[in-house]
DNA sequence: AAGGCTTAGTGTCAATCGAACACTTGAAAA
DNA sequence: TTTTCAAGTGTTCGATTGACACTAAGCCTT
């Protein structure tokens, strides 16, 4: 986020984060403070952590290095999803302060590349740093508004998932490592907003064999303990064309 | 592609228009011609119709303009599929002799936001103006080297396109108003670039209700005259939440 | 006029998949 | 020992898929 030579001014990357604990999907979201000249106290509101894109990297490096300056972490899903460049998408009163303290051309008109990044929530340290001063994790149903056109951003990069999670085996990434069936199925279940028919659900899974049992089970529930499984990583990144029909029930099909 | 002011100098919109006619699909693509410097002649290249955005329009309005001085056509099939922005994406010797030619900074970086427009070919008089001087058809089998990184963007086009037909009901974008099943057919094969068994797509597609028989037929071919179809266009406008399954027989279904 | 050529158009069957549905099991807590 | 709680398990019915081959309609040839 500092100002740099090297910073094209005119292009940035913002990164929707999304995690998932306590049985709901959230965004990882950064905290923004800017002076009201107003009142002299400090407005304070939140954005997608994003940054102009340098002259040296590409869009998907700018935004791995935005996602690894907020939560040290590489390696990550991390996908474009849509670009957006609506010429007034700058120009709110708040946005526009911030941008005066922080930019070294707060006029110029930004486009930027969004980008949709899947994190097994527990795994985020936030990094220090004034960049990430006060990120947190809001729930997808109690996102306020936020700077830019930055609302319509997550929306669209929920809509993506809605849809990609049909498609491709990518729910996984916002799990643990090891986990139950119940707990796959209640992640589907919130990103669809949809009931799923438990019986159905384990069935299509394990038939599918994107999943792996394993040999353990929980300890130390106060009822009968689940076993856990793994998702089954090769088999997938190796798939022929990638196109995967991941459709839960009710969709509507037209021909196949 | 007049130099102004109004361009932001970091920002292009590329358009990759599809086709079909004679059972192949097409790119529409402008040529290019450069002065070589070594030979005294002229070396022309094939490009993606593209341009910078204007500071006054947003990403779809910039890509429906490109289309439209190309083709004089509006209000048809355009979508965002991706940007591209790799730093060395402008940095090919022809490419550089152009820019110099067209652009005040011809050193800037750009990043590009790619299109993919479905036209029915026929509709398409090529405008006259330097911008499209020299605009053709060409298979999409048959795509020599183009400029900057536009066979890559072409390539990422044709698998959007390949998995959007399958989801959306797009595909008729490319047909006249009215055809038969037989056109249909042949412009999923060659999309899909797979064979199709005629009695299970005509089914599937009379089912899926997007499609509606007219009660007119060919006249005056030399075989048994087909009858004639035109696309339900309502129906998928007003759909739901847009996402049906257009999987062709084959894909690998994972759960549903 | 007859026969040939070419593409349109049609039905069935078996296998698979999708959706709906309720009871038993295992562990901890009371 | 009983209660509580989530895990785990099969079947049935209807719909959809995919495989498969012959007849129909019009023009052309002879």
């Amino acid at each position: 986020m500092s100002i740099s030579p090297s910073l094209n001014p005119h292009v940035s990357v913002d990164c929707v984060i999304f995690g998932f604990s306590k049985e709901t999907l959230r965004l990882l979201l950064i905290k923004r403070t800017v002076p009201n000249a107003l009142t002299e106290l400090d407005d304070s509101y939140y954005a997608l952590p994003g940054d102009l894109v340098r002259d040296n990297e590409n869009l998907d490096e700018a935004a791995a290095r935005v996602l690894k300056e907020l939560t040290g972490l590489t390696g990550i899903f991390l996908q474009q999803f849509q670009a957006f460049g609506d010429p007034l998408r700058i120009t709110k009163a708040k946005d526009r302060a911030w941008l005066q303290g922080v930019r070294q051309d707060p006029d110029a008109r930004v486009i930027t590349v969004a980008y949709m990044a899947l994190i097994e929530s527990s795994k985020v340290e936030i990094q220090p740093g004034s960049f990430s001063k006060g990120a947190v994790w809001l729930p997808i149903g109690e996102i306020p508004e936020l700077a830019f056109d930055h609302n319509e951003i997550s929306e669209g990069a929920l809509m993506a998932l809605r849809e990609k999670v049909q498609i491709q085996p990518i729910a996984f990434e916002l799990l643990p490592e090891k986990f139950t069936m119940s707990d796959l199925q209640t992640l589907y279940e919130t990103i669809l907003q949809r009931d799923l028919d438990k019986r159905n659900f384990r069935r299509k899974m394990l038939n599918s064999g994107v999943i792996a049992a394993l040999p353990e089970k929980q300890h130390g529930v106060s009822n009968k303990p689940a076993r856990y499984y793994v998702f089954n990583r090769n088999l997938f990144e190796n798939s022929p064309m990638g196109f995967v029909n991941l459709k839960m029930e009710g969709s509507l099909t037209l021909f196949s």
